[in-house]
RNA sequence: GGAGGGGUGGCCGAGUGGCUAAAGGCAGCAGACUGUAAAUCUGCCGACGUCAGUCUACGGAGGUUCGAAUCCUCCCCCCUCCA
């Protein structure tokens, strides 16, 4: 099977440049590239759908060209944007740039569920500062510039919009965001004989521009390919600027909650995800999928473990799954004390000394202090709706308190707000 | 340049002198039911506070009034129509 109909029966296929890719891919592992703006110092949950396209390109036997926008960052792409950006520092884009590519990197060359070490050349990584830097202004509008129509270029979707929507408006700069895109394009086209990009469902117009700019001035043939956005079954986008975003990098959201991510995933989108962000077969996925509503939460539960294998390897897994399995189990007085400690790493955990916990500590202010609770009004309101537990179990009384005697062990308290949200309280021997 | 409409809590959106910390909806948080789901139901939902109360809030700055989101003045921003 080529790489078309894998994405493809997989439904990572959004919009193809050509009906026939297919037998295009069959004939020609040819170079591929998606590229990325260092909009962020970390990817996020939608950023898997690209990073997946690339592992699934480089399963097939292409060699893959990740792109770190070190320029085109220092424009700002007007697809899907609502309203005109901020420019950032270029220092600031070259951070994130340094810390983006470090994190792809990891992701598209480690085994994860799979071994990938074996298979297809290793991922080459390219910044565009190095050419888009290079250009001279005249040198540009002469080259690249007169191959753009601007009556064409408003009508694009990306430039439309902002036309359209009241108040917002675009930038001259922003503008020539498509131009820049292409060039790169055309320029991976030169260097690497790169014929095909990959981006989300917003890159198409981008996308395309830059393959009629290879068509327009080497006369080259090249192809391109979008995904789907990264959305729930409500048709919201998840993972970014919704609440709580779900960042790739492990100290921005631990694979603890990482994991619990995926597990909490909606029925109506469990099948779909398993068949995105994992590489198991379709057979297996349709049975798991049979799963699906029986109450085990099984196709949950291996989503959540094989992408969070994929991201942040198999032992940070293990341990996200352990965590889970003990603050799930309801049971949690009976969970040996070294298995809680493990997990402050992963579980967000405060550590207290006998002196600052004091022979009765308020609980109110102990919520605040581990983070459950913002205030001690919020603390008063949870408690007031049973919406807290010490080690697994409603505290009683009208005013609380916690003394060394209530932790597990005198070491441990785990302190839950609500069903989901767990933090450690680590009580430290002196 | 002329005429009109509008800027309200995370968002949408009522409210035109006290009963308004401000209806309603969405989002969010908790509880029940379940399966750590969805749907549904219940409670909470400006901040701080042992629920008393205090503070901050209706574009900004002043003013009228015992009392203003609501009235007046000036300013800023947005929209629509005309030129």
């Amino acid at each position: 099977m080529n790489v078309f109909s894998e994405l493809h029966w997989r439904g990572l296929v959004h919009q193809a440049t050509a009906e026939n890719l297919q037998a295009v891919f069959e004939n020609d592992k040819m170079p591929m590239y998606i590229g990325f703006d260092p909009t962020a110092t970390s990817l996020h949950a939608g950023s898997l759908i690209p990073l997946m396209c690339l592992r699934h390109f480089r399963r097939a036997g292409h060699p893959i060209i990740v792109l770190i926008g070190g320029a085109t960052g220092l424009i700002g792409d007007p697809s899907g944007k609502s309203e005109e950006r901020i420019l950032e520092t270029i220092d600031t884009v070259r951070a994130r740039g340094d810390a983006m590519r470090a994190q792809i990197e990891r992701f598209v060359t480690s085994d994860g569920a799979e071994a990938l070490a074996t298979v297809g050349p290793m991922p080459k990584f390219v910044n565009n500062i190095d050419w888009l830097g290079e250009f001279k202004l005249l040198e540009f509008l002469r080259d690249i510039g007169k191959h753009f129509s601007v009556n064409e270029m408003i009508h694009k979707d990306s430039v439309r919009k902002r036309f359209e929507k009241e108040g917002a408006g675009i930038s001259y700069t922003e503008f020539t965001y498509m131009l820049l895109q292409a060039t790169d394009f055309l320029e991976l086209y030169r260097r690497h004989g790169c014929k095909v990009q990959c981006g989300a469902s917003d890159q198409w117009g981008n996308i395309c521009e830059g393959i009629e700019l290879i068509r327009r001035i080497d006369r080259g043939q090249a192809y391109g390919l979008t995904m789907p956005l990264l959305t729930n079954s409500e048709g919201k986008k998840m993972g970014k600027s919704e609440k709580g975003a779900i960042w790739l990098d492990p100290k921005q959201t631990s694979p603890y909650a990482f994991y619990q991510f995926w597990v909490n995933m909606a029925d109506a989108d469990a099948g779909r995800f398993l068949r995105w962000f994992t590489f198991l077969d379709e057979p297996t996925i349709r049975e798991l999928e049979t799963k699906i509503g029986t109450g085990e939460r099984v196709a949950q539960k291996t989503l959540a473990q094989e992408i969070t294998t994929l991201v942040h390897g198999k032992q940070e897994m293990e341990t996200a799954k352990k965590a889970s399995e003990a603050l799930f189990s309801g049971d949690i007085a009976s969970l040996p004390v070294s298995l809680l400690k493990q997990m402050a790493d992963d579980v967000p955990s405060i550590k207290l000394t006998l002196q600052e916990l004091g022979a009765a500590t308020p609980l109110v202010d102990l919520l605040v202090k581990c983070g459950a609770c913002s205030s001690k009004a919020d603390a008063r309101r949870n408690l007031s709706q049973k919406g807290i537990r010490l080690n697994g179990k409603q505290p009683a009384g009208e005013n609380p308190t916690v003394s060394a005697a209530d932790f597990l062990e005198g070491e441990v308290l785990v302190v839950q707000r609500g069903k989901r949200n767990s933090f450690l309280v680590i009580l430290a021997k002196v």
